[in-house]
DNA sequence: GTCATCATGTAAGCCGTTACATGATTGC
DNA sequence: GCAATCATGTAACGGCTTACATGATGAC
């Protein structure tokens, strides 16, 4: 579930380890907190199975977007700034990601592929869902509105036949609640994809700052 | 977590490994699927640790509802062996556990300490409130309430700062949603242990007892 | 001169999973 | 005799966390 967030990411823009961090937390809230330590290995796995290729580089991106985007031949003045500690762009030395091809082969197949069951993979995927095939976005969410609505099934007939304390039924029936708001939302974002007919492409276009209807 | 919910669910009455996880799955739906890989390796840790005492026993303790409509075989068989009991012992031998004096310490210091973060954990305590007292049913209520609030502070930021694309922005959107009902939830949840006084439930009086608090 | 932030990593461990092993009983 | 259900377990592995280690830089 981290690969696929970490290749999303990269997908965008090639990014360091410490600012994919940052973002998972800021923009995919999802990830909330997910640690150093379970990040920088799976770079390392990445780079080492070839969906990655690293380079040092110095790439300053702001928190606000728009980075120079000249980021090639950024890695000479990073050997410079590491023994002479020049006022701007002197840090330790990052390792700037960006995916491969094999990469990006990776990221549809874990895209595409397997597990609606967790509520975070499934939001990742949502997340990610511009990258994807309009019939596959669609039988995404339909899949998880039957695993939805089987379980809120499930918890309406538990209800029905046990009797529980008065905690415990209320926590069964916000969770019912939560079921219901999540099914509502895929119903809308459902009939979204079928009113638009591929109003968005699949490729990953830039749109600039808040220029997209909904 | 687990230890939490089994310890729980003994709280009531005395079970045996499958039948908890019966329980688990239909009574509690949180912990929707626990494995018994993880269930009784579980139970030998607990019972290890004097939380839990175990006994070889039919003790068919029947669920409130005895479902007569299909599948009564299994019943019969659990009858039948009882009844019946071969020179090998009939059915293979259930161990049915109960809770111990430790093994209650040890719920209510899981049910009180840490661990607000997690919404399955949450809502664990939640299910078992009825244990605890009844200020500390509020701080538990309250504390998640702050949390909860906070993490709808930061999403909101997000979606203010950055921009997203269209389905990244319509996921964190569901996200502030949710984050708003589980909050009017816990509103409501408040308020009703505010205005009743301690009105129900056969609190364990442990608390307040000089020990250590650990 | 020390603290906060940026930046990358390793080691140990927790908590859970899947897959496998065993075995009695009943229904078809 | 074979699958399904009840019942208990072990082994191997997975993913993520915490805690630790290192180090540069800018601000106070």
């Amino acid at each position: 579930m981290l690969d696929l967030a970490i290749l999303g990411l990269l997908e965008e823009r090639e990014l360091h380890g410490y600012e994919i961090r940052r973002r998972l937390r800021e923009q995919l809230g999802l990830l909330a907190n997910v640690s150093f330590g379970s990040l920088y290995p799976a770079l390392n796995r990445l780079e080492a199975g070839g969906a990655l290729a690293s380079a040092e580089g110095p790439a300053k991106a702001d928190p606000p977007e728009t980075p120079p985007t000249g980021s090639l031949s950024g890695e000479l003045a990073v050997l410079r700034s590491r023994r002479n500690p020049s006022p701007r762009g002197g840090r330790r030395a990052r390792k700037v990601y960006r995916i491969t091809d094999k990469g990006r082969d990776l990221f549809t197949e874990l895209l595409t592929k397997g597990g609606a069951e967790d509520a975070r993979s499934f939001g990742l995927r949502v997340a990610f869902a511009r990258h994807l095939a309009p019939q596959a976005r669609i039988s995404l969410l339909e899949r998880r509105r039957s695993v939805l609505e089987q379980r809120l099934g499930e918890v309406r007939s538990a209800t029905r036949e046990s009797s529980l304390d008065p905690y415990a039924r209320s926590v069964v029936e916000h969770t019912a609640e939560g079921l219901e708001q999540d099914i509502r939302w895929l119903d809308r974002m459902i009939a979204a994809e079928r009113t638009q007919p591929t109003a968005r492409s699949s490729v990953s276009e830039r749109a600039g700052k808040g220029g997209d209807p909904r």
